[in-house]
DNA sequence: CGCGTCGTTGAATCGCTTCAATACGCGTGG
DNA sequence: CCACGCGTATTGAAGCGATTCAACGACGCG
């Protein structure tokens, strides 16, 4: 990472408000202690009881819950410049497992030392907030896709969601992004089957709308694929918002 | 209502923590400006642009949001206790609708004087928080539920959901409670069409475990459903979180 | 009384799952 | 170096769960 102005958080965050220097400063305070995992070491998985909340600069990571008959519920992934465990510090400790997909880089921070932060900076600390109503917003527009959209839908919503989320942070854009995602990953995402992700997959593909292939996504049409899952990116705005 | 102690709100934040004398005044100074509305008109329909949340003391409201193609899903059923556009106080406006399913009466309330009443008193600010943190949970469980389980499995999961938060506010117990929806709303909510709702009514009948009639809910046999749905109350659950 | 909402049931259909088999790339160890 | 295993992708075929369309009964209300 060059600057801290380049660092995924940083450009999340300007998107919504405009960082001063002393922000980004404070911001670059809070990634002091790295630490890199790979896939396979469970990040937490059973709910952050200590106090520590992570941001993510490299890598995806996802957030799930496993349900006792073995079925696997992915509520969320998680890419750069997103936060890890952020809920339990103002709160309540997660109930559910979060995993890395890939290598990733986190900072590590105590509950105390954000909220530091915070009352340090009233503009960071509501530009954080904006962050986590997001992606509560996220978790919404998730549940809908899956109570109301059909395979291929929910595939290509959920491809033009993520473009939205990597274009922001400087790694995407509207001819397509990067994506480790097997398509276990998606099925389990999206409350479906592997060989059904597939078939969907080929049908958007063979649409000419989007092709996912070999961990990239490609937009072969990308109004196309917005009109057909009717995506309708309001409520990951960067405009919505309004400062308080 | 004979006094605040007795308010659905003070019923459930005291699950969470004990309030004091002073406590219960202020929740019942929040209570003031109460307003009565009945189904068909919407408490807010595109969000809530202007500052005001509201306690909802009696009756049912659903929270929803309209596809484009007509199709309509229902986030989630308010209950007495709960609060109606939180979130868009703490800071984003909502993008779903809330319309009421029975006769309800609410207390509306200015952001200014919840964010007083938060500062008044660190406690009550925690036990709200908590509250809001469940909501949350509430969400992610229902995508669960929407994403892995079955018809008949959603169902029963559902009703025991309800069944656990409306016993908290001492409108429902273990043998049953009294529910407005209807099986189209059922539909609505986990994704099903309301023909198939139906069905798997007559199946959760039929084996037994639980009767949804005449606007009714009787659990026949509850640990049996609680198997059957593997619900696991945690997530809702009043012993779960730590005061900080 | 007649109409609208809600509930119920049947039959046909379709979307998705499941089971099964094959293929490919990659890393490991013989 | 190649054989083997493993994870991932792909495709077919059979079966089931849920949808859709349709019809009808019950109830409440103007």
């Amino acid at each position: 990472m060059t600057s801290i102005e380049d660092s995924p958080l940083a450009l999340k965050l300007s998107s919504f408000v405009a960082l001063t220097d002393a922000e980004f400063e404070i911001l670059h305070k809070l990634h002091l202690r790295r630490r890199s995992v790979g896939p396979g070491q469970d990040l937490l998985d059973q709910g952050q009881t200590d106090g520590s909340v992570y941001i993510l600069s490299a890598g995806w990571v996802c957030s799930y819950k496993d349900l006792p008959n073995g079925d696997h519920q992915i509520i969320d992934f998680r890419i750069p410049g997103d936060f890890l465990g952020l809920r339990s510090v103002l709160l309540r400790t997660s109930d559910y497992g979060i995993e890395p997909i890939t290598d990733i880089e986190v900072s590590e921070l105590r509950a105390e030392e954000l909220l530091e932060a915070f009352s340090q900076n009233q503009r960071l600390a509501t530009a954080v907030l904006w962050a986590a109503s997001r992606d509560e917003a996220m978790v919404v527009e998730h549940l809908i896709n899956i109570g109301q959209r059909n395979a291929t839908e929910r595939l290509a919503h959920f491809l033009l969601e993520f473009g939205s989320r990597l274009t922001l942070i400087g790694i995407g854009n509207k001819t397509g992004y990067e994506c480790p995602l097997t398509q276990y990953h998606l099925a389990d995402a999206l409350g479906l089957s592997a060989v059904h992700v597939n078939r969907a997959l080929r049908q958007l593909r063979e649409k000419g709308l989007v092709t996912f292939q070999n961990g990239r996504v490609d937009f072969d049409n990308y109004d196309n694929l917005v009109a057909f899952a009717e995506f309708d990116p309001i409520y990951l705005d960067h405009k919505g918002p309004l400062l308080r």
